[in-house]
Order: C-alpha cells, then structure tokens, then sequence
RNA sequence: GCCCAGGUAGCUCAGUUGGUAGAGCAGCGGACUGAAAAUCCGCGUGUCGGUGGUUCAAUUCCGCCCCUGGGCA
C-alpha cells in the first residue's frame, strides 16, 4: 500500500459479534494498515466491555483509531464521525498506511461512501423542542413539509422531528439538503475495497449469547454502576445492555431477566444488520 | 386416594352464550442521511390435552382418561 499516488482503503462490515476486529487486524498486520472505528457506540469511552471494543493485546498489535475517543455525555453522530474518520483515512495516506475502516453502522459506511447532506448546523433550542414535542408531530411535518411527512411513517418520532427541525432551523426541507449529498462523498475517486464478514445466522446468536456472558464475567456491571444517573436518552446509555443492566441495578429486575432481554436486544440487532447488509450488497465481497 | 384450578401459537395468556380462534412477547421479512446498538413498518393454521357421547355442527356442553399446579388426607 505504499504506492504513492494511489489512494486506497479497505472497509469491513458485518454484524455484530461476526469476528469483524480479528479479520481487521489481520488484513491491518499484513498489509499494513491503520484501524478506523465504524461503530457508533464503540467511539464512547464509557463502553469499554459493553460494546466490545478491542483490548490492549490488539491495540498493541496494530494502530486502532476512533475506539473511545470521546465522552458519552458529549454530543456525536455521523457528522461528527463522518469528519473524523476522514481525518483519520488522511492521516494513514499521510504516513503511507492503509486506512481500514471496520464496523457494523451501515449509517456511518453509507456517510463516506455516499456522503452525508451538508446540514447547517440547528440550534440546541430548536432541536429539543421538537425532540420534546408531544402532540401530533406527523401533523406538524405535513403543515411545513408535507413531501417529508409522506415519506415517513406517522410514528417515526426520531425522523419526523429531524425533518421538523430541518425545515424551521434552516428555511429547506431535508430533501433540499440530501439532494447535495452525493458530490460530497469522501470516498468516491478512491479505490475501495469492500469485505462483508458473512457468519450464519443462528451462529452469530449463540456467539453473541456467549460473548453477553463473557462481558458480564469482565465487570459489565461495574461499568453500568457509574452510568447510572445520565440521561438515559443519551446514545450512550441506549447501547445494548446498558438499560437492562442499569434496570438490575436499580433493583427492577432480576439478573437473569436482565441478561435475557439483552440477549434478545442484541439478536434483534443482528437482524437489523442482516436487512442492512442485504440491500447494500451490491460491491461488497463477502469474506 | 379425594377436592379445587388449569391444559388453546415457540412462550405467557384471552376467547368462542356451540358455526374449527386472537393478543403481547419471541421469531421472520422490510425501511433507513446528524440519536443508527437508534427509530419505524409488515407477517398469526394452531390435532384449542386424549377419547367417547349429545348435536346438522364440539375447541366450546356431558362422561371417562392423561398431564401440571395447589389443597386435604
């Protein structure tokens, strides 16, 4: 990968608890490369077991970027991500590295390789009335952007005051926006390599059952307690789990009622993906 | 051994004043552009425990049997 007038980089995706950090750190020995996080909860600092970041024996084995690099408590999403693995891809070709860039958010993967609509940034006060906003929302988007609001289902909350704050915060639908996107994608005179990590079904479940308990056995626990009194609206706090462990906890539920709803949590993820996965296909390889 | 309550979808249960049944969860499929491990949409045939009887018709009513709880001995 030292050649210099050819950029490159390698992505790989997969499910959750498909093997996706080993392969990475592989292909990141072999050919040297640099690891850039593609995950959007294992950037929280506070989520070191809970979402399976890699640990000091393969941090130690290659460079690993964006795993844990910011506080829960803080403010990230795409935008924030999307700007900082582009960093990160620049800083690798800088020192002659391949950027490999590893993870299960399909968003996220989407962002560089398709771009992401150059929103101007909405005011705090804006985007909390409509997150906060209790009446009929759907209504409300069908007044002020009616092409949105068909789009979307009547109980998409998340999306419907996004589109919501969009067109209060800065005078265009989102559609205006996203238009945009394309000619934006970071990725898109590079060459890229695509990997899927393609594991069976019903094995990643029993893999993702047993890694739950090995997370619990290495202190899950101790890393919910501190958690406890945040926002649970935070992403951070949403991260497969958390609630239920935080539950236990707070003496709602038993341990074992705990351990199974985040079992099911993390299988209905996994399906999630498989969809994901499934309509992107197309340019990946399966690995 | 006797009495009571149950046995209906993978699980927890509802229901049918007799016309072969439906919720939640699980599971499966789908969507996805600043919360994405999020958010949202769609999909319900199963000897209604077994077996006899009554009936045009039984999962429903009656008898017997089996199983599971609980109580009495």
């Amino acid at each position: 990968m030292s050649q210099s007038n050819t950029k490159s980089a390698l992505l790989i995706a997969g499910p959750t608890a498909s093997g996706k950090s080993a392969l990475a750190l592989r292909l990141a020995r072999d050919r040297g490369g640099v690891i850039i996080n593609a995950d959007a909860l294992q950037v929280y600092r506070e989520l070191r077991i809970l979402s399976a970041r890699p640990g000091e024996a393969e941090l130690a084995e290659a460079p690993h970027r964006l795993y844990g690099h910011v506080s829960g408590v803080e403010h990230y999403s795409v935008a924030a991500w999307l700007a900082d693995a582009v960093a990160e891809i620049e800083a690798a070709w800088a020192g002659r590295l391949l950027p490999i860039v590893t993870g299960g958010t399909g968003l996220y993967f989407m962002a560089l390789e398709r771009g992401l609509a150059e929103v101007p940034p909405i005011s705090p006060d804006i985007r909390e009335k409509w997150r906060r906003f209790d009446g009929d929302i759907h209504g409300e988007l069908l007044k002020r952007d009616p092409a949105a609001a068909t789009k979307l289902k009547p109980n998409d909350r998340q999306r419907l005051s996004r589109a919501l704050e969009v067109i209060e915060g800065t005078g265009k639908p989102l559609s205006h926006w996203q238009a945009q996107a394309q000619s934006q994608a970071f990725l898109r005179d590079v060459k890229v390599e695509r990997l899927l990590v393609d594991v069976p079904r019903a094995e990643l479940y029993a893999r993702a059952d047993a890694r739950f308990d090995q997370m619990l056995a290495a202190g899950a626990l101790e890393e919910v307690k501190p958690l406890l009194n945040h926002d649970a609206d935070l992403p951070m706090m949403r991260a497969i789990g958390v609630p239920e462990l935080a539950r236990y906890l707070r003496d709602e539920i038993s341990l074992k009622e705990a351990v199974s709803m985040a079992k099911t949590a993390t299988r209905h993820y996994i399906k999630r993906q498989f969809t994901w996965w499934r309509g992107q296909a197309v340019g990946w390889q399966k690995a």
